[in-house]
DNA sequence: GATGAATGAGCGTTCATTCAT
DNA sequence: GATGAATGAACGCTCATTCAT
């Protein structure tokens, strides 16, 4: 293994104790205790509580954009590509519960709130490849013309939503149940077609 | 005032600082000082500092039920009610941003996860008028034949998107723009209409 | 007693401790304890053990200079007033010698650091009894015309080993001994009168 | 290289650090760091970090007591060898201010505190060339009659005041300064002369 | 009822020391 | 010899809760 040993044992264990606990679930001598170290040991590894946290969503966000691109159509209609991310998302989530609501809670934190600003004031600049399909779809006159924003919370709104019954064990996510609700969300984008077109010209 | 001063002031303190500053910016200590009582005083409203989280949680679901039943078009299409129930959630939250915050605080947070516990253990038997509509409106093919929680997530998760976004700035929600969500919402769940008809109908 | 009980209690705990043990042989958990009280209620009364320890320094140099000022001479000659000023402190400090002992910790810590600076840039504007005296001295032509650094060092420097010699059981300060210092230090900053006269004069 | 080029570099590395910034500023593995190698290795050649300030000390002791008996006027009358002793360690100081301020450091800490019981309970037994000419001045009366601790006092005190104030910049002991200074020291401790005499003939 | 001083368990973090490599 | 990862006790500080007034 290339990382040591040690700090993915730390990894693990505060993804296991936050993603469950929560952030003031997971003191550091919890997680110290969980990956069978001692406190201090966590400090090697990561400066602080806080780098660590900001460790793990590097992380969890990594994966997933690795994950949406593996296998991307590029150059296929607008809509295989749609139905390409949010599976992949889908499935992803499933299989990784963990990073799923780590991700929430970390979004809904003192932490989260620093990412939001600079995304606000657009100091990010990640390559953004769900933002580049929606533009190119609203060209193509594809997706109905509305603020990026609202493209993505018709998106991922309902994902999200769904990702977390399917882990709290409201509903069973099966693939069916998944091409229905990619389906229904590309609904609520696409733009009505003219008569006698069908939408898998896109 | 049925309650005692005292303690609504305690409630609205509470609902700020957490709704602005999170549960951990939220000491006892500090929303006694903004609510102008002493700690101790909290205690004779509250048994702890859980009960006054839980209890403000009741509150904000209280308006927000009392919010959308107000006005509701009984006996009217499903289409009608739909948009009135999710304008009426729309309107509301615009203009109770701090509503809308501490609801984001609770549900990601260990009080919310008792409350989901609940409602998994069917404990919960609230009336649901949402979810009243839905089981008609699938009942009557006027809504896709899914899950009760999938088209709650169709049609809540873009809404809880698009009100933090405009809590937070990224964009405006305008009357138009709030119709047109609504519609794109109303587009994922709906069945596709026979040729001719129109949704007006239900 | 005006202030309340305990926060004379911690000042006395803190007083002992670290005039005994030094900063580092007094937690504030070592202080409550002393002071019978729990560790966080110093922080009632104090805003962190930066505080306590500014505090208590500003107790010590306050009553320093309620000392000196007691039935200082003003009008009289240089040299009772001088007499007057390290008598004073010659007492006072063997009457207290946690004061001493303070002092001489928190001018060799990190504490004492910040407030040479702003002596040395000037910043500080305290009244300087001694050092109006010294400026007199030398204008009168009392005193040799040094730097008054040079003044204070030669009338402090020799004080300060023997209060520390005398607290450490080296020496017994009493009155004669005392007196005979004092005069040992006259002789080094006076200047050496013409022939015939005595330094009574002035 | 009688000793090992690791342990002058360790003891390089903690007179800097400790010097500049305290001992609590001067962790092992900040001075493992300064020298240039790893924590561990400094137990090998110190038992503790104990063992390593007192060492520190003990090497600067030497040093100044090897610098003062340099050229040291044996003989020569009580004032010409005071001058000599005084001149040097003021040249030393100034040439080290590292040394001084360890010094500074390591008197006002536990560590001198064990050392000053020693002295108390007459452990040290070292050879005093400071004591031994204070003693032959008295005998000679040349010297007041005062204890040894007060004629250390009347010239160490102003010494190590004004080194300070030199280091940190209050002032700028030239070669006349230092001059006048040590001849005031003097006045303070010599026997007032009969008339006629002069403080050469000693 | 209302107060706010007092409590002390628990937090994030540091660092002297050890020891397997 | 030399390394530096690992340890865990101890630190300064916070805050939900209690209770004498």
């Amino acid at each position: 293994m290339k990382t040591s040993g040690k700090r993915s044992d730390i990894i693990k264990a505060s993804m296991e104790l936050i993603s469950e606990q929560g952030f003031h679930g997971a003191p550091m001598s919890g997680i110290a205790a969980k990956a069978g170290v001692a406190t201090g040991t966590i400090y090697r590894y990561f400066d602080s509580r806080n780098e660590l946290i900001t460790e793990l969503y590097k992380e969890v966000e990594k994966k997933i954009i690795s994950v949406i691109q593996d296998g991307y159509p590029v150059g296929k209609p607008i809509r295989e590509r749609f139905v390409h991310l949010t599976t992949k998302l889908f499935r992803h989530f499933i299989d990784c519960p963990l990073h799923f609501r780590y991700l929430e809670q970390y979004h809904n934190s003192p932490y989260g709130t620093a990412l939001r600003q600079d995304i606000l004031l657009n100091r990010s600049k990640k390559p953004n490849i769900f933002g580049n399909l929606f533009l190119e779809g609203i060209e193509r006159k594809v997706l109905k013309d509305f603020a990026l924003p609202v493209l993505f919370a018709l998106t991922m709104g309902p994902l999200r939503d769904l990702i977390r019954d399917h882990i709290l064990g409201f509903i069973s996510l099966d693939e069916e149940m998944i091409r229905q609700v990619i389906e229904a969300c590309w609904d609520s984008i696409r733009t009505r077609e003219p008569s006698g077109s069908t939408e898998t010209w896109n």
